[in-house]
DNA sequence: AACTATTTATAATA
DNA sequence: TTATTATAAATAGTT
């Protein structure tokens, strides 16, 4: 109900979410009165918002406590004796979600990798250049940073010339060391082929920065 | 809305208050698991009918105690004793700890990267550099990724000729429009001695991979 | 339980 | 934040 019709998903623009929030907390909070007030029902309502600012609206003549009490007595779990044993399951299970979230984070900065395996690194390098792209087209508001960027793809440039160089006596040795199923002749043979001249190693041509 | 406008007062006959109240609790519970979903909120619901009959919403990933929990915090009145205090405090501390986690992460995936300034941007770049740099070395243990990551190389090598003089031209717009403070003569002055020959927009020079 | 004519809530916009 | 408004959604009365 508004001007365009939006999937029930998190709304990821902060600034969005926190007028969404407002208005629907309105909205919501004005059914519960109504509710209230036409079917004589008794309602208790605390929404939180991710700020953590709380608001409540709770039926005339009950409180929050009324109707908890209430609550308890119909609800299959116990409120008040075994509040603990609920709290400290509580704190497990956030605990757990904490813990895989470290690791994600870990993960995240390339660290504790070593259990990995390829389908997960090459989703995980996807991830991180995802976010390096988003970073980067922010940076760009920047225009400090711009020049910056500017002189970091040369350098970039530059020392790529040598590492693929480097990648392909690698690749060679590995490929000769890791044996069989990797198409070992196709790989030599087509390599230089892919290569542009610009980059093949060549010792005795200076670096072509150097003619400057 | 409906057929018609209605009063928000009790409704009298009791089959149509029966009937409202059954739609109405429909509606307030949707609204409820929609403000969750939409806006990141926590809310409990708990509603009773005049039968006494109760229905109830709670948000995922938390409970009506965990909810209760912050309001009695918030709310002067006491819900119960302190000696379940710690065990709370706890449950706060841990879900903190979360939400921040949650935050890094989502910055880490460059969500939410809005409200970031230029420091913190670069620093979140440096920490995905470093993680890519790990991933990547890691890939480089199985063969076929680093015959794929030599051809990426080499396409990257060639894509940032093209890039580099972008960014040039967009620089020179981008320095122009933002005006004062940063050394615009400077900027403008060293620029082309720190491009590499090979870098600058040529347009009359073919690039040097079309020289093969 | 369905069906709509309306009212109400609200998403986009200013 | 506040106001406006075009639309989507909720629902009052009806079948």
């Amino acid at each position: 109900m508004g001007r365009g019709k939006i999937e029930i998903k998190r709304i990821e623009n902060s600034n969005n979410r926190q007028v969404t929030y407002s208005k629907r907390r309105t909205g919501i909070l004005k059914k519960a009165t109504e509710i209230t007030v036409l079917c004589d029902a008794h309602v208790s309502l605390v929404i939180f918002a991710t700020s953590g600012k709380m608001h409540e609206y709770c039926s005339p003549s009950t409180t929050v406590i009324d109707i908890l009490d209430r609550y308890h007595k119909q609800s299959t779990k116990k409120l008040w004796d075994p509040k603990h044993e609920n709290l400290s399951n509580e704190v497990d299970r956030v605990k757990k979600e904490n813990d895989n979230m470290q690791i994600e984070l870990r993960h995240l900065k390339g660290e504790d990798v070593t259990s990995l395996n390829i389908k997960e690194l090459i989703a995980l390098e996807e991830t991180l250049e995802n976010g390096l792209a988003s970073i980067r087209d922010k940076q760009m508001e920047f225009p400090k940073r711009l020049k910056k960027r500017v002189d970091k793809l040369e350098d970039e440039n530059r020392q790529l010339t040598c590492i693929a160089s480097q990648y392909e006596m690698d690749m060679e040795d590995n490929v000769r060391e890791m044996g069989t199923g990797y198409h070992q002749r196709a790989v030599r043979g087509d390599y230089n082929s892919q290569i542009p001249y610009a980059f093949r190693v060549q010792p005795i041509q200076p670096n072509l920065q150097d003619r400057i």
